[in-house]
DNA sequence: ATATCTGCCTGCTCGC
DNA sequence: TGCGAGCAGGCAGATA
């Protein structure tokens, strides 16, 4: 599923092909894709607006036009793909849930077997990511901004870091691998973390996303890039999708876990937790 | 404040 | 081989 680096990868591919492209049509196909305003309003009203950057927050995609903001949020199986050329054979045609014509005769198609995905078409970014968390790859993203967020609550760490209030753009995916690069238990209580255990897991969380970053992302399954192609990045996972393989650091088992109905893999020798946290 | 549950969706895997 | 059950999970919204 995509996200931070997926989202950033996608990003980069509509910046470097949409940044001047004026809608000439719109079309709607599963209304719900469209969260707000209407379906009806959005094909209506985004009709002749011109793309003039492409940027992300947290997971989602933020195409500023010439009035208003689209903002995408791609969630389980949604991809954005840019064609040229009417693509009716592809495999994925019947999934297409809305789609952007511009003058040019590029077009953008949103593509999401699952149909959870969603666009929004609003006059503000911070109508769709006011309440996000900070960037984790940002400057403003310290050790003492994770610390003073991890302290401020008592919960247990793998829900907190999955809550995008708190910090913007990891899943399942990317928590369970940084919390295995940092060593710490998805249950361990968020405000019970010495200074040293924040300053690994802050550390992880860099170091996770960057890497995945750099692969184009990872494809298990769904996830593409603008043109289509898969990321590279699931050959650098360490737990996600091993269970039952040898942890590469220890040797041993890797186990899996369900936590708030999340599947959850980590290392029982590497991540032990504490009898008091 | 925090935890837990449901609904949204459909393709895939598994067991019988 | 065929079929139904269960799973995958980000997020909003409701409930405890």
């Amino acid at each position: 599923m995509p996200e931070l680096p997926e989202v950033e990868t996608i990003a980069c591919g509509l910046r470097d092909c949409l940044v001047g492209q004026q809608v000439v049509a719109a079309h709607v196909a599963w209304a719900r894709t469209v969260a707000t305003p209407s379906a009806e309003a959005f094909c209506h009203d985004i009709v002749g607006r011109r793309v003039q950057e492409v940027g992300r927050r947290g997971k989602f995609i933020l195409m500023d036009l010439d009035r208003g903001v689209l903002a995408v949020h791609l969630r389980m199986t949604g991809r954005l793909l840019v064609c040229d050329a009417a693509p009716e054979q592809a495999p994925w045609w019947p999934y297409v849930r809305a789609q952007l014509t511009f003058a040019s005769g590029l077009r953008l198609y949103l593509v999401d077997v699952r149909k959870f995905g969603r666009l929004y078409l609003v006059s503000s970014a911070a109508e769709v990511v006011g309440s996000l968390g900070p960037e984790p790859l940002s400057a403003a993203f310290t050790v003492e901004a994770l610390a003073e967020r991890l302290r401020a609550s008592r919960r247990q760490l793998k829900p907190l870091l999955l809550d995008q209030r708190v910090l913007a753009g990891l899943g399942n995916i990317y928590v369970d691998e940084a919390l295995w690069e940092a060593r710490l238990h998805p249950l361990r209580r968020s405000d019970t973390l010495s200074d040293a255990e924040v300053v690994r897991l802050h550390a992880a969380i860099r170091l996770i996303l960057d890497r995945a970053v750099c692969n184009g992302g990872t494809t298990l399954r769904d996830y593409r890039n603008v043109a289509n192609e898969a990321g590279t990045n699931q050959l650098a996972l360490a737990v996600y999708g091993r269970e039952g393989k040898a942890c590469l650091r220890c040797g041993a088992i890797i186990q899996r876990l369900t936590l708030g109905g999340r599947g959850t893999r980590l290392c029982p020798v590497c991540q032990m937790l504490p009898e008091d946290a």
